[in-house]
DNA sequence: TCCATAAACGGAACGTCGTTCCGCATTATT
DNA sequence: AATAATGCGGAACGACGTTCCGTTTATGGA
């Protein structure tokens, strides 16, 4: 009902005006650790392994991520981010097809560095729930502008949708056992040359 | 290396001679709460709920199922083999058609009471790696004989493979948000009667 | 420059979970 | 009926997510 009291300041996004500088940092301090212990000991890794690793208490943790999903969930944004991003780098460091290759590498670590999420996507968590959109509104216009500059470079055919491509990077980095890593690149690197116009014979995996 | 000593007893399946009769009450008693738990309150139910509800202490849960997911892998074996057994009453009491189409609904029902189950499937315990291999085994049989004996019945066309379907069927009960039983049914039912043979017009419903 | 103060911090503490342990009760055997 | 073995109950343990609150620290106006 009351508006607010004598603040210069109405912008509704500003970046670090009224943030304290320490509050920033150790926000980035936590999704950092998140996102390296995530890797190595899974989504479901205890939230005090996170804060030690960050330089903080749990308390600190909890001050900026009400529960423990809202940790995974930025992380997993973040990093959706991050990808999309380097979608466009990619884009204007290589030509469309290396680029397109590079991506789809890229693509690959991402999702297979994300061991226990699937099965948090399916938690029922109200969290988790709105991922799904995220990873499809952000990941698919990145893979769109790279599909579609291959394509008109002429060494990709245009029957690829990038919704399902991204679905089946995915699913081929489901892996059952553990340490199928260059298994599912070899998959993945199938894909894409199946992807291109003629099929270049032999030295495919020279990069 | 030393044999048994002196016992009567060789065989390698005794069902009760050994077993003390509280012990196998307790051990149905268990079964029989957490099946009716797991329903409310899905697979995660906390073990203590499940042994009160059971009427006996938690250590007497653990001596029968070492851990967790020992007790909800055997709930889940003995609904399988439960809705297997069915499959052979039902060919037994009703014509092949509507025997196979009860059936399905039972094994709707069947998964539609697995909330939670999903995600543990790909939680990556070791113990519920083995329930597909054993869900499959059971269940492709018992669907297999309904299917063969509605075929050879005339009213069912032949190309649908009981693999194919039961996957399809408990894809169907994948249910996102909550409450689609009377939505999953309907579905449900359009499958069964995509595999009749001439499509009966209008009252389909009617049981 | 300094100070008041609101914001942020750390970590002890709480409640719940899965699991273990052991003294006691119940059952089967002689 | 006595004895041995088997099973039982529930307190206890460690780990977890989360909350709470006394203390520290950054910050903007004096």
């Amino acid at each position: 009902m009351s508006q607010k009291p004598s603040k210069k300041i109405e912008s509704v996004e500003s970046q670090d005006r009224r943030v304290r500088a320490d509050a920033q940092r150790n926000v980035d301090a936590l999704l950092e650790a998140a996102k390296a212990i995530f890797v190595t000991s899974g989504v479901d890794a205890p939230v005090r392994e996170i804060a030690a690793k960050a330089g903080v208490g749990v308390g600190t943790l909890y001050r900026h991520f009400p529960n423990r999903s809202d940790l995974v969930a930025a992380v997993f944004r973040r990093e959706v981010d991050a990808c999309a991003s380097a979608g466009e780098t990619l884009a204007r460091s290589y030509e469309p097809d290396e680029a397109l290759t590079r991506w789809l590498h890229r693509f690959t670590d991402f999702v297979a560095t994300k061991r226990g999420l699937a099965a948090a996507l399916h938690s029922g968590d109200p969290t988790f729930a709105q991922l799904p959109e995220y990873f499809c509104l952000h990941l698919v216009p990145a893979l769109t502008a790279l599909l579609d500059a291959a394509v008109e470079a002429g060494t990709v055919r245009a029957s690829v949708k990038p919704f399902d491509l991204l679905l089946a990077v995915g699913k081929l980095c489901m892996t059952v056992d553990k340490e199928d890593a260059s298994h599912t690149r070899q998959m993945v690197d199938l894909l894409i040359d199946g992807m291109r116009y003629g099929a270049n014979k032999g030295g495919q995996n020279k990069r």
